[in-house]
DNA sequence: AGTGCGACCCGAACGC
DNA sequence: TGCGTTCGGGTCGCAC
């Protein structure tokens, strides 16, 4: 499942191949895909569009147009492909860009989780998603003061504190559970009783953590000729999370698995107290 | 305003 | 073995 590092790898990659190339048009063959605006204006409005560059922010994918951003949120499985025209259109892909490359980018996504919102440049603070985000984990913003302040309002346990994309942005369920293992911080503390030195943890092993995966997506990614097929390797390498019938990397002791904010989580009840 | 939860999906994992 | 059921993942929108 993508989550920032993922996208930032896949944004690298797309943009080695689409930087300078021109959306000719735009196939929606699964209309809820796309969250905004409606998919015939999201159609006519993306003709002729260039693609200038690729960003991210959080764990959106920003597609750089002449006049509006394309965000593109790949939720658990959405993928991107290479193909052409007289490829044959798969069960599982759902948007189709038709390049003046002559090429096509194909939007596929087996659970149809994924949004796409298409948003005129000068309202990207206005409309959409990105209004709402919290800071990128490297922000120099990102301070203990920030955070405290933050979480000093809620009641609810740090762990679905650090999904929430509102204050840092980039933390999904599984980093979640490494993030606060290593901090030594059990998931059900409440975030208003988060300390300072939980706080600077928290920080420090959010980048460690997220940094971590980005090498080793930028690793492997260049094992491979298609922008797909960078997930799971970074899985290999977790701690705690799916391991709650193994023993705690640092103190031995059983990981147990309980369910917070309705997620599945993992911690070690020795070491997370 | 903060909180909690269902809806959105479907393949995989699980239980019988 | 084959069936039906449950689960999980991120985000939004609604109800309290």
């Amino acid at each position: 499942m993508p989550e920032l590092p993922e996208v930032e790898t896949v944004k690298e990659s797309l943009k080695l191949r689409l930087k300078g190339k021109k959306i000719v048009d735009a196939k929606i063959i699964y209309d809820n895909i796309i969250a905004y605006p409606d998919v015939e204006n999201f159609a006519l409005k993306i003709k002729n569009q260039m693609i200038n560059d690729m960003k991210r922010r959080g764990k959106f994918l920003i597609f750089d147009l002449d006049d509006f951003y394309l965000l593109s949120h790949l939720r658990m499985e959405g993928k991107y492909f290479f193909k052409f025209k007289d490829d044959k259109i798969l069960k599982h892909e759902h948007v189709i860009f038709n390049l003046d490359s002559n090429e096509q980018l194909r939007y596929m996504d087996t659970r149809k989780f994924g949004k796409m919102y298409l948003i005129e440049k000068e309202n990207i603070l206005n409309i959409g998603p990105l209004k709402e985000l919290g800071l990128e984990p490297w922000d120099e913003n990102l301070t203990s003061g920030y955070l405290l302040n933050k979480y000093k309002k809620k009641r609810l346990p740090i762990k679905s504190v650090l999904l929430d994309q509102g204050i840092i942005v980039g933390i999904g369920n599984i980093y979640a559970d490494e993030i606060l293992f290593l901090c030594k911080i059990n998931p059900l503390k409440r975030a208003c009783d988060i300390t300072e030195k939980d706080a600077k943890n928290i920080i420090k092993y959010t980048k460690e953590v997220l940094g971590e995966a980005i090498k080793k997506g930028g690793t492997t990614i260049r094992t491979y000729s298609s922008v797909d097929g960078v997930h799971g390797l970074f899985q290999e390498e977790l701690l705690v999370h799916g391991k709650d019938k193994g023993k705690c990397p640092k103190c031995g002791e059983n990981i147990v698995k309980t369910r917070v904010g309705g997620r599945g989580t993992y911690y070690c009840e020795n070491c997370q107290k």
